[in-house]
DNA sequence: TTCCATACCTAGCATAACTAGGCATTAGTC
DNA sequence: GACTAATGCCTAGTTATGCTAGGTATGGAA
């Protein structure tokens, strides 16, 4: 369903500051109230994808008395993807929202 | 880029009137002012989709001193269906909205 | 008659999200 | 102490679906 918008939105969990991966999920679940309720097997690959591509970088962090993590940050080439997959969502759901919406969008 | 949304797109193309491919993949790509501009192979292949759930129906036409097509047009369930993408489509849009936007969304 | 626009089709590819498992640790409860 | 739930990470394999790249055919224009 959201697929081609994961890695905008993984991005866009980051740009708050690094977190690592079961946290990125509650983010994002609770951000938007619910509606990507995203499985593990989705999100970890998509981390992976995204590190391997240079947008996110990664390191084994373990909290006083927790647990070892691994914690997520935007690169800058992460950053200034995040502009090109922001700007392009725009464009995407402008689009969209024309054709359902009969030539209607939503005002500037 | 649109995977998963390309058959609302498709259903709210004919909800003007029936239509046949070719047309069809016009009028997507000037309503979404070029932002979509669908290979026939992506169209094709959708359209059989969509009849075979039930959701349009299709009859040859031959116009006069033109070439056979094939034109479609919503069926009832096509009609519903589309109207339960357009809600899933506003829920899915403002979520991602308020993902990118961090917290802000359009304004209703 | 050659070329382009129209008009349809399909086999196979690529991608990416998801299913369904597995492993390990910590905290709380019975 | 035993058990359970929540935390936290991972991957192999399935599936869905859009796209590539081809094919066929007609009508009109150059």
């Amino acid at each position: 369903m959201l697929k081609g918008h994961l890695d905008a939105i993984v991005l866009a969990a980051l740009e708050a500051g690094p977190a690592h991966g079961y946290a990125i999920i509650e983010t994002i679940k609770t951000a938007s109230s619910g509606t990507f309720d995203l499985p593990e097997g989705t999100v970890y690959p998509a981390l992976h994808r995204l590190e391997q591509a240079g947008l996110l970088a990664s390191a084994w962090m373990t909290p006083p008395g927790g647990r070892k993590r691994r914690v997520y940050s935007l690169t800058k080439a992460g950053s200034s993807a995040l502009g090109e997959r922001r700007t392009a969502w725009r464009r995407f759901s402008g689009a969209v929202d024309t054709m359902l919406n009969g030539g209607q969008a939503w005002p500037a």
